[in-house]
Formats: C-alpha cells, sequence, structure tokens
DNA sequence: GGCTTCCATCGGCGCGGCCTATGATTCATA
DNA sequence: TATGAATCATAGGCCGCGCCGATGGAAGCC
C-alpha cells in the first residue's frame, strides 16, 4: 500500500522544484526527502524524476502521480474537515422513534431546543408503538427510540440498550362530563359495571390488568389507537376509559370529565442503543428531551 | 498523515461487518485490526465504531469515513493502473522537434515505426533550426531534437544533453542542369566565380567557411531558408548552391545538376535531455530513428 | 453453568522513518 | 583553470510503529 506521506513528498518536490527546497517545506532533513523518493520510485516501479545539472526534472510519469496525489491529498485534508463538523456537531444526524402521544406533546419541544442549539444537526422523526421502536433501534434504523412501559419488567434482551427514565406519567379515568357517579371517582372500581373503551394492544393489558387488581374484570367494547378518538366516543357516552396523561396534553375533548388514578402510570424513558456515552447527536437529543420533562403541566 | 493502511482495514471492518472477519480477509491478525482502528480513532478524533453484544457496529462518523475511504483507495488502485500503463509503454507521449529537412524524410518514416509498434504512445511534432530545438529540449517543451552539425566544436552547455549520431549527411553542390563548367564538378574552387545561394543563417556561414578554405570568398546573392526554392532558384540560372542531402532527398527539382562534394557534410544528430537512458518512449523514438537512417538513398 | 465467540490489551521482534555526516557531481567565480 | 558553493545520493544510528502470539474480559448459546 502507497504511503500518503510519501506523496506529500512528491507533491512538495513537484512544487518547489527541487529536493533540498522540498525538505525545506516540509520541514524535513534532505536525505529523508532523497529517501522518499528513492522509496516511491520503486514501489511503483517507474522512473518519477531525473537529474539535471545540479537539480532534478520529473518525469512524465513524476508529474503524473504528483498531480493524482495532489488530488488524492485533497480529498483526504477534505475528509478531515468533514469529520470536524460531525466531531464538533456542526453537523451530524439523529433519527427518533416515538410513540404517538410523545410525539404530539414532548418530542416537538425537544425537536426545537435541538435545532435551536445545532442547527446543523439533521432531526428525523417517525412513529411506532414502544415494541417496534425497541425493534427498530436494535435494527440500527432508528437512534433514539422513546417508549413507555406500564412498570413491565425489563426484557431480556436489553443488555445492549441503555434507558434513560425521562418520566412518570399519570393515568386518568376518562368519564363523560355530564354523568355522575356513585363512589370515588378516581378509583376503578367506581365503574367496575361501565363499558369500556381501549387503546392500544399493550394499553388493554394493562387495563384488564389494572381492573383485575382492583377486583373486577372490564367490558371491553371499543378498541382503537387513535386517543383522540377514545375522548370523542367516551363524551358520546359509548363507554370510559383509561388514558395516560401525555394523550390528554395533547388533546383534550370539552366533553369529558378526567380523574387521576393514584397508583397507576406509565414510566416514559428514552432508549439508545449500546453503553453510555451514546453518539453525540444523540446524547443532544437526549438532554434536550431531558430538558423539556419539567414542562408539561398534567390535566386538572 | 493519516495512512492509507488504516482506511484499508476500516474499509474491511466495514464490510466484512467484523474485526475479526476483516483481519481474516485482510490475512492479518485480529489484534493487529483492533490496533489500527485504535489509532484510527485516536488520529480523527471521532468514535468511529461501538461494541454491540459481542460485535462492533460503526457510527456515522465510521461510515462516512469508510466510505470515503472507499473511493480514496479505488483511485489510489486506478492510479497504479495509469503508471503501469506508462511502464508499459501502452500509454505515453514523446514531442519530436527537427529541422525541415529531416521532418520531411527521416521523421516520417521514423513516426510510422513507432505508431506502428506502440500504437499507445502519443508523438508530436514540430520544426526548428537546430539552436532552437536545442533551447527547446533544455527548456522542457520536446523531449527529442533532430539537429545538424557542420562538424562545429560541440557546445559548452551540453552537459545535461546526450547527443545521438545518426547520419553523416553528405553535401552537394547544385548548378543549372543546362550550364557547363570548366574544372573539376565536384569541387568548390570550379564555381568561385559564381553567384551563391546560401540557405539558414548557419549553412550561410558554413559555406562561407568551407569556400575560404577552398581559398575564395563566395558571392552570396541569395538567402532563404526554403530549400524547394533554392533549387528553383539554381534552376532559373540565378546561381549555384551547397545544399545538404536530406534537402535533395526530399526534393528534387529537374533541371538542377548535383555534384556531391567530398570532404564536406554534415553530422545529423537525436539530442535528449539528460544522461542515458533516456525516458522510455524517447527511447522508442531514438531506436525507430536509428532504424530508419539505413534507408535514404543519397541521390545519384 | 460451561463453552464458544468476539474484541481489547500486553510484550516481543523487526522493519522502516528520520536524523547527522559524508561523498559525488555540477555550476559559478576568481 | 582551479576553487568554492550548491545540490542530490549514500551510509550509519536511533527510535517509533506495525505485526505477531498470548492472554484477558464480556456476551451469547447450549
Amino acid at each position: 500500500m502507497i504511503d500518503l506521506s510519501r506523496l506529500r513528498v512528491l507533491v512538495a518536490v513537484a512544487r518547489e522544484g527541487s529536493v533540498t527546497a522540498a525538505a525545506e517545506a516540509l520541514h524535513y532533513a534532505q536525505p529523508s526527502v532523497s529517501h522518499h523518493l528513492t522509496k516511491l520510485e520503486a514501489e511503483v516501479g517507474v522512473p518519477l524524476l531525473q537529474r539535471m545539472g545540479r537539480g532534478i526534472r520529473l518525469t512524465d510519469a513524476g508529474r503524473l502521480l504528483a498531480d493524482r496525489a495532489e488530488s488524492i491529498l485533497a480529498q483526504v485534508e477534505s475528509l478531515h474537515v468533514e469529520l470536524d463538523e460531525l466531531a464538533g456537531l456542526r453537523t451530524g444526524r439523529v433519527r427518533l422513534m416515538a410513540f404517538p402521544s410523545a410525539l404530539a406533546t414532548l418530542v416537538p419541544l425537544a425537536a426545537a431546543r435541538v435545532t435551536a442549539e445545532h442547527p446543523g444537526i439533521e432531526l428525523s422523526l417517525s412513529e411506532a408503538e414502544p415494541p417496534e421502536a425497541l425493534s427498530a433501534l436494535r435494527n440500527n434504523d432508528v437512534d433514539v427510540a422513546l417508549i413507555f412501559e406500564h412498570g413491565d419488567p425489563p426484557q431480556r434482551d436489553r443488555r445492549d440498550i441503555t434507558m434513560t427514565p425521562l418520566l412518570a406519567e399519570p393515568l386518568y379515568v376518562v368519564t363523560p362530563a355530564d354523568r355522575t357517579w356513585s363512589g370515588p371517582r378516581a378509583e376503578l372500581t367506581s365503574y367496575a359495571g361501565d363499558r369500556w373503551i381501549a387503546g392500544c394492544e399493550r394499553c388493554r393489558e394493562h387495563l384488564v390488568a389494572a381492573c383485575a387488581r382492583a377486583g373486577f374484570s372490564p367490558a371491553v367494547d371499543f378498541e382503537t389507537e387513535d386517543y383522540v378518538a377514545v375522548q370523542a366516543l367516551v363524551a358520546a357516552g359509548l363507554g370510559v376509559s383509561l388514558l395516560p396523561g401525555l394523550t390528554l396534553v395533547a388533546n383534550r375533548h370539552p366533553g369529558v370529565r378526567l380523574d387521576r388514578v393514584d397508583g397507576l402510570g406509565r414510566q416514559v424513558l428514552a432508549a439508545v442503543c449500546g453503553k453510555p456515552p451514546a453518539s453525540k447527536p444523540a446524547q443532544v437529543l437526549l438532554d434536550a428531551l431531558t430538558a423539556t420533562i419539567a414542562e408539561p403541566a398534567w390535566p386538572s
């Protein structure tokens, strides 16, 4: 493999016109330059220069090699510049995958923060439920995954993944604003006889589990991942629901009443691949997310 | 200065997906690859890869560097190919400068020989009198100079220049075909009383010197570098002339008579810059010229 | 829990880079 | 012509760096 230092020497000789001048320009001793040229000629197998009086002159091959080398060295130089820009966060990329209600609440604030502090960083966003987000993370399709857990035991295959807790998200019982109930409004047992509207699959499982702990089995008549639709259904009197805080921050239907259920909640986490520290752009996004979580004010 | 071997290692790691596989592909030991990667990261100052389980994964910076490196390595490879073509005479260039009568006689034959044997070599031709040709040779405007000497003592500044004798060119007295002279036709003294037509400046000087040696001073009425015109002038009865053989090989006016003057002549030489061996393409041209000189048949 | 796989670290050996000193050649000058 | 200056090539020595084999530590698979 040819050595770039040698090429740099040849370029200097071509530019300066003599071995001695090139050595001076490179802060080398003159014999070092001579030696480099000898080795370079041996490597490429072509005479690169001929002695002319007490000086030298490049052959056609030498001129060709020097020209090409100059271009290659320039590319290497610009490569260094590119890498320095990456290192200095003047450029970069981070891909975030988040679950819907976070994408509507936390993510815009964090994204604004990132682009304000580091205009060069390109941020791309996509939406997915936690299992898909973790899968994408492992598959290197995204750099950060914003997920939630219902106090689930951490899955086994998360060794490579670093979780950063962001937020303890409360859960609310969502009921029609114009109805009255007997019993405490903030306890599930008060709605044991009602029809339920469930969110995504994992949320439904969590609902069933929470009701079971409260001593009843909920009658789930509707199931939709659209949390806007859930509130509309509740307001229309078709049932009651259990919704996480972020969905209510994102969207609040005037025809529903919210009652925060103590002892229930989800944990919102940011997941990145590998051990800390994460890559610089990912770390910037994580910092922006943690800086954002102080802000959301939970509904009533 | 970054090392191309390191870049090649990184490219192999990117391509193979693991350090061990890259080491195998490169016929390196695994620790050597690890070491290269560590050094490379230190040089560029950016993390290039992160451990993932028991394997590794390239960071964005690593991917960028590997991509750029692949391009650079490809250029180095094609550079080697170009140089090999130069070395193998499958390509190349040689610039010849010759005096007019040689350009009309020897050069076409030699040029045909060169392009027949080495179709890849680009041959460029130009015309100049010997002093200008030598100057161009020293100035690196041409690679080979075809010149003549009237037995001149070699000039002082020809240390860097290698002369290859090609041809001893005879000189002819050119007289009108329909005139008669008293005295031997092949001796200058027979034409002491005639008017003379001289060629180029150096030829005129030589003519005057030769006549002086013969014991008279020629009356030079016409002077032209156009050897075709010289014969036409002679044929028209405007004077006599002394022309070198090659000009007569190139062009023969039917109205003139030629008489070879023994003891007079020019030496035709090929000059190249520097000590032998000359550059390969120049050597090819020199060989073609020496192979050509056997051919010219001097007039009558 | 043991085995395998993978990467990082360590200690060595030798090649190769860079240096200073010296030789050889050529050009300029007295 | 002979001496001095300038330039490149060669020789010898020191030291850093690349490569290797051996070993250690972490993670996945049975």
